[in-house]
DNA sequence: GACACCTGCAACGTGATAGGTTACATTATG
DNA sequence: CATAATGTAACCTATCACGTTGCAGGTGTC
């Protein structure tokens, strides 16, 4: 039950910035300059406008001392809340005897 | 440790293949059927053509009675795995104390 | 006021990728 | 021979991450 999810997930961005630039007093260009990308790649992450690649989670992962698998959760856990509301899967039918 | 990826993960499209259509005798053409997907986008991922997108993910979890999290997961871990073998992060520089 | 710095963002291009349609050749089964 | 299932090629569309360049606006300092 508790893997269920029933709220809004947050954008993996609020938390780079919320979490770790304020936190650590860090601004956009700097922490862009840091990961090595540009500072237009990292903006559009913090303001909601692009995902986490996978390469983008292992570069946050080794700037922020973190698993790549954090930033990969946050994503997917954002990336199927917003699915869920999207596709119509009516006609997909079961294919188990258990559904 | 035990979050830790060191196996070569195996393409979520064999685990479809592996254990749901040939456990459950099925073909790909009636599976595609039952996913509401074209024979050739089901061919893709079994064959490891293509990845589980979210959307699909979500079909998967209706057809064989699962969550979508296990597709995505699985997904997840084949992607981190063959971008860790690819990218260069030898630039990217730590922002916190602890690295 | 001039300067430095940060910011979001627009405009443009590239490369990758999921998914669809149509069509073909092959293989197995009746 | 006829049918069904398969992989796959060719082609198209849409989405998306990421880059470069440049601009406008904000803030702070001298």
């Amino acid at each position: 039950m508790t893997k269920k999810i029933m709220y809004n997930p947050p954008h993996p961005g609020e938390i780079i910035k919320e979490v770790y630039l304020d936190q650590l007093e860090l601004t956009v260009t700097k922490a862009a300059r840091a990961l090595d990308v540009t500072r237009k790649t990292l903006s559009s992450i913090i303001n909601g406008k692009s995902g986490i690649s996978p390469a983008m989670a292992i570069r946050l992962s080794k700037a922020f001392n973190t698993t790549p698998q954090l930033w990969m959760n946050m994503q997917q856990s954002y990336d199927l809340w917003h699915t869920q509301n999207q596709i119509d899967i009516s006609k997909v039918e079961s294919l188990r005897a258990t559904g």
